[in-house]
DNA sequence: CCTCCTCATGTTACGTGTAACATCACCGGC
DNA sequence: GCCGGTGATGTTACACGTAACATGAGGAGG
């Protein structure tokens, strides 16, 4: 490796200063002489100076960086999420670390405690099911913790979520009301909000006296899969004429089997996705979905987080945020 | 906020030694005597004690810690080189910090920035044009970078990548073999790729006396986009027979737009994608598409990396990974 | 001319884990 | 009983940016 990158001090003895005056350039340049400002300046580019908040973070114990932790890299939903957070952090100076467990708890412990390791601020999580070592080093670290996506029975500290269950509810219902009395959850191993859908899937249906069925597979969504997951269902029960899907991949790959075997949306078959995300606005018919604020849970977030920061106290702890639907066709 | 959390001092009061026995122990526990072994790990759980790496790297200044930058949470290609990263970077030991950029320059020189700060050892990016400062930030910083995806004109340092130009020109070729000598080459804007692979698409038809045409969006790709590339191209030119895609998305929605349109595919139209994702194998017919090698990448640049950072000389600082063709249908 | 204030800069101390070296008790061997 | 050695633990110093306080020069006002 070549030279050790310059500190504080190489700039200090280029120009003749202490690293103080130096620090006190960086932060806030009119807090020096203009003659010393342009020195100082200098020898910052022609060094190369690296910013360095290591030293900053050990004496003071603040980072101004945030955490984030989502449970997949490739989900439009979570990306969402991390936009709306950022939008709020970036505007007031912090910054954001980003980690992915692949839906498992373990390594969710192992990021959140590499994390703290790094003296994070503030922590976003995207799970509410956590390990008992999880729960207790967020207790012992101190900092602020929002959950978002749902709001969980125990929160660890704050929450910005929806209702997934009643969501579920309300376009189960409307399904029913459209005459798919024969409706089917297609559901894949992803993560709690899966479970609270399904609830809301079989209050809809019991409510109506009907039987409530559930296809699920093990395996993580896809197109595939949603594919699969709609011929076992016909396979099973051939008269459905409805699915409520967990996710708009398994939606579109329910729809991708229908059209491979001849059945009309939404004749035949209404097929309902769940998030809102972009690709269901280029199916034809357009999937309807049900439409989750995203972003905007990212941003109360990260309110929430920076409120705490600033050691206002937080009125509500806990914030749900309607939902809605998209403007489909196939239901 | 509540009480400070605990530090190696803390657990060393109560146990009655110094921190540095404590230090030992969590670096090898077998190194301090087994009587005072029970103690610390009772005083370790009592306290609820958290690891704080930031003094170790204020004073080695090594953080065992690679980051990673990339341009989209959202996109399974990314999420894919991370995995691959990950799959060798955990395995010896080393955390992993992400971030995204969203394909700005300017972004990834902030999220550089960033984590020079935090005193990264090492850094995979997955873009090879950067702006000045991030070329003097990296050269000073004197850490091990990769790039990836490609291999740059001016590398860095290190590449792993594949020959994008010479992956479409080969799958080019081969659509005008089997006689669709009206290919498109279907475009949006997203990163150098795109342009390396326009140049493949354009010497396959200048070879083969053709006149190459690209339809192109300023827009980021999604489905709905593949659709509305797909339609311009057969209003610019009815005659088209076959879409070389810039990738996956805009390729299903190509096929989306010409099942609507009753085309047959491929007799009336061959549709080629790139990347090789899930979702190609869930259409009906199956789509073609150029596979790359993402997770293998990763792999192959982290191993760069844990070589470099380990002192051992790198023979090949450029590698670049073949690439092949899925088992489609749409050609 | 003395006082007081302001502005630029310097000095000191701090946070926390760990490398390197120091110490000390105890044991076996002769 | 003394010596060398081993194993457990202690001591010291260090990384580097910044808060808090100190210093000192220069200027304005009485």
């Amino acid at each position: 490796m070549p030279a050790k990158r310059p500190t504080l001090q190489d700039i200090a003895d280029i120009v003749g200063v202490t690293k103080m005056t130096v620090s006190r350039y960086l932060r806030a340049p009119d807090s020096v002489a203009p003659a010393t400002q342009a020195k100082i300046a200098e020898a910052l580019t022609s060094l190369g100076y690296i910013k360095n908040r290591v030293p900053a973070i050990l004496s003071k114990s603040s980072s101004k960086t945030i955490g984030i932790i989502i449970p997949s890299l490739s989900n439009q939903v979570f990306a969402d999420l991390v936009q709306g957070v950022e939008n709020v952090t970036a505007a007031n100076g912090y910054d954001t670390l980003i980690a992915h467990t692949g839906y498992n708890p373990q390594t969710e412990e192992d990021k959140i405690d590499m994390m703290l390791s790094y003296q994070i601020d503030g922590l976003v999580l995207t799970e509410t099911q956590h390990t008992p070592r999880t729960r207790q080093m967020l207790k012992k670290a101190g900092i602020p913790v929002v959950e978002t996506m749902e709001v969980p029975g125990e929160p660890l500290d704050m929450a910005v979520g929806m209702n997934h269950e009643q969501a579920a509810f309300e376009v189960v219902k409307r399904m029913l009301d459209s005459g798919k009395q024969n409706t089917v959850y297609l559901a894949a191993r992803l993560d709690s909000r899966t479970l609270l859908r399904q609830q809301g899937y079989e209050r809809a249906m019991k409510e109506a006296g009907l039987q409530p069925v559930t296809v699920s597979t093990a395996e993580h969504s896809s197109f595939t899969r949603g594919a699969q997951l709609m011929a076992q269902a016909l396979s099973l029960h051939p008269q459905t004429n409805g699915v409520f899907c967990t996710n708009d991949d398994i939606a579109i790959g329910a729809m991708l089997h229908c059209r491979q075997t001849g059945k009309q949306i939404p004749a035949d078959m209404a097929v309902v996705g769940y998030n809102g995300l972009d690709i269901g606005g280029a199916t034809t018919p357009v999937l309807t979905s049900v439409l989750t604020p995203r972003e905007e849970m990212g941003e109360q977030a990260a309110r929430l987080l920076l409120a705490s920061l600033q050691g206002e106290a937080v009125a509500e702890k806990l914030i749900t945020l309607p939902h809605s639907l998209t403007a489909g066709e196939t239901l």
